[in-house]
DNA sequence: CAGTATCCTGCTTGATACTG
DNA sequence: CAGTATCAAGCAGGATACTG
């Protein structure tokens, strides 16, 4: 009951000296997870990604990449074929991932519907316009 | 192998009209989260939550934490003692969240290392300067 | 195709001061 | 104590044009 407890749960959960791009529910940055996520059934090429990533400019589909890439969760291979080709896909590490990312998104789609209508009844209640 | 498998993996995910701030990742905006875990072993008073969150501003509490509220992810309860006094405590909607968080937290903790490696041999690679 | 280079805008966050 | 109001700043994200 002390203020023991409120200490920090994780220390690098709250430091900001750890890239806090790191925090663990935000994997990377606004689009780390959704691209691990594109790449669960295989790899894919870049304008393959920007597709489910509904048009995601190409610099930060770049910029995303290349952090992913970076922190070893992707591979980047590019191809010499006649035309350019570079394919990108998950290491053993970033395929671990998806299993906590499972469980984020299973408990999201399960209440879902519950968020929206306590969203509805909020918005409800303060009618002051 | 067709394009088939690109589309989003779920409608909500990758839809921008459905707000972001509800993709599975992301729960909330980049404090929803650690909140919540704040709140786990009990409720916690308004400048209670803002220890372990390292001096978060008010203004940016008070907003994540009417956010949370808006979504029935926790409540807002004032006492009327001589001081004022407010306390923020978990919905089970917001208990229920802790479950798949955990799943997250575990893995990054399992796998910080492995990612500060990734990194640091990055950095290592392009010696550019 | 797979990017890179710029420019630009908006949101998120923070600092500070003030209130009931 | 628990906010609200305001101002200011930084960065993520997007649009566009260009390159190998």
């Amino acid at each position: 009951m002390s203020e023991r407890s409120l200490e920090p749960l994780s220390a690098d959960m709250f430091d900001p000296v750890c890239p806090s791009s790191m925090s663990p529910i935000r994997i990377g940055d606004k689009w780390g997870a959704l691209i691990v996520r594109c790449l669960e059934d295989g790899p894919r090429r870049f304008s393959e990604l920007r597709v489910p990533l509904r048009g995601i400019s190409a610099k930060v589909l770049t910029q995303s990449l290349r952090g992913l890439e970076r922190d070893g969760l992707i591979t980047r291979t590019a191809h010499t074929d006649t035309i350019r080709r570079v394919d990108y896909a998950l290491t053993p590490l970033g395929r671990s991932m998806l299993v906590p990312m499972a469980a984020v998104c299973e408990w999201a789609d399960e209440n879902w519907d519950r968020l929206l209508d306590a969203r509805e009844a909020a918005a409800g209640l303060d009618r002051t316009a």
